[in-house]
DNA sequence: TTGTAGGCGTTATCAG
DNA sequence: CTGATAACGCCTACAA
């Protein structure tokens, strides 16, 4: 292994010039700085990580905590982690996945995700830095990124009003989280802004269900009517339920939440508010390290985007 | 930080008996040894990760490298990470996730999946312990752990023989990938063996596309066929289009590969094959280990099963 | 069985 | 602007 005192023999400099020349070049000479830098160059010098974990006690480590199960949690998790761990690599973290909370370890952050309202009390005692994924009540004062859900359904419901449909009616979940309650909110606020009337049913999140509940109401449904559901896993059993009629879009609109791979693999594709993971996974961790390096505390919500595809007209 | 130091000073022994009494404890004496763990437990020591690294020029790090694009190649993935990184980290590694083939990083052992052909060549240069996932031609010698894709098919295509549908055929994958290639074999193998004419076709590993498929040679299906699918994906698609008659399972019977996510949310649900996604993980990661510490090479197949569901008859 | 000395690779500090 | 020294926390090698 190549270290320091390899490049400073190589250069005829001391250690410290070389650790100079890399983590503060403007306190070295442009020409000895030329001649270290060509140096690290020839011998093919890497920083050791460990060694500088040791002595800046620092381990640069991110703990990525999921705290549901994730079997049940499908794709969306896949998608967010790829991108947190390449946002970390790049400014020299390691990404360690975690399904427990187990705050004794040599970790410099944590970000938290799957958490439950139980859950809160323990993680406000840990004194790590931490940022949640999910938007948590302001009393726990825990920094928190988001996507802005009540937008987000705020956003479905104008467009299927804006596509013309008459009626326009909300499929939410059962599940008692915050993000559920924002995302009926979203739809609930917009219909009163444009004068309608809202009507809203609830199943547990899964395609199935969604289904049958579409057979149990169809006769009460009246064509031209838009459908905004909670996620995308709702959605697809809407669409199924509506689709052996072919009445999709001309008859009814539905749009899904979190455009991750079964807004892709539904028919007719699915118009969804898409999470922006890429830009959640670099808010994600641009919180963090602001607590780690100048301890700002941020509650961060970020825009979703509708995207529009064959399960609502075209306006 | 509390540290070997502070443990020794409440033992009153040297930090050495204390270092032994946690990596030699048969070193010590009995009486010392009880005396150290107390003290262990009165102080709350836990061992630095990063000091222990250094001094062992291990980082106790495992690198999971995913070669090709993530966001095509759904769920997965997620479940895969997961259990892998709660094995390893049982075994005090750190799991570190990174979406590039950069050799030169301090790890001390790299995960490979997601890989082409092309890449073999340039990952067996790479001289630091590896596995990959997914089964690699012999004559890199790289050692790798897949589940028995071929066997797999095979099941899948007794199944269908079994429960009584008179003709099988297969929906394989256009990709020239090693793994699609074994599972095709393991149908014409098993046709052969009961003596069956056996029929392929092959479709992009998407669900729109096998709807397509279907809908072309619909009418020269006989009824009483069975469809053996090379993923979940195109299933999801061959049930689409045949959901519309509803003469799944009596006439069309349906077995996908994978049994990740898209099996629970077809409707029906898909008879599939399923992938053993914690042994998986814990396959890869013993392999691993094996080599770091003996360095043995192996290459491991693992067993799917088949999971019997509403696509296909009951037998 | 136990303790001492030295070093892993890096950086902060202070002296020149 | 540059260099020597000590320290981070631990473990191997050797000594007692």
């Amino acid at each position: 292994m190549v270290n320091l005192a390899d490049v400073a023999r190589q250069a005829h400099v001391s250690k410290m010039t070389v650790s100079r020349v890399i983590n503060h070049p403007n306190q070295v000479s442009d020409e000895v700085r030329d001649l270290v830098n060509q140096a690290i160059k020839a011998v093919g010098y890497q920083p050791n990580r460990i060694a500088k974990a040791l002595v800046n006690q620092q381990n640069y480590v991110i703990q990525f905590i999921v705290l549901e199960d994730i079997a049940t949690v499908e794709p969306n998790y896949a998608i967010l982690l790829l991108e947190i761990a390449e946002v970390l690599n790049q400014k020299g973290y390691t990404l360690e996945i975690s399904t427990i909370l187990e705050p004794n370890s040599h970790v410099d952050g944590l970000i938290v995700s799957g958490w439950r309202d139980s859950d809160l009390e323990r993680l406000s005692a840990i004194n790590v830095p931490m940022v949640l994924y999910g938007q948590a009540p302001t009393w726990y004062d825990l920094p928190y990124v988001d996507v802005n859900n009540r937008m987000g359904t705020s956003l479905a419901t104008t467009h299927l009003i804006e596509a013309g449909y008459k009626k326009v009616i909300y499929i939410g979940m059962t599940m008692a989280l915050p993000f559920v309650w924002e995302r009926e909110q979203g739809y609930l606020e917009t219909m009163a802004k444009h004068h309608l009337v809202s009507r809203t049913y609830d199943v547990s999140n899964h395609s199935h269900d969604a289904e049958k509940l579409i057979q149990n109401i169809i006769a009460h449904l009246p064509k031209n009517t838009g459908i905004v559901c909670a996620t995308d896993r709702i959605a697809l059993g809407v669409v199924r339920a509506l689709k052996a009629q072919s009445q999709i879009p001309e008859n009814y609109g539905v749009v899904g939440f979190d455009g991750v791979f079964i807004d892709q693999i539904t028919s007719p594709k699915l118009t969804t508010i898409k999470q922006p993971f890429r830009q959640l996974a670099n808010t994600l961790v641009s919180n963090l390290l602001n607590q780690l390096h100048h301890s700002e505390l941020k509650m961060e919500l970020i825009q979703p985007r509708l995207v529009k595809r064959d399960s609502t007209r075209q306006v």
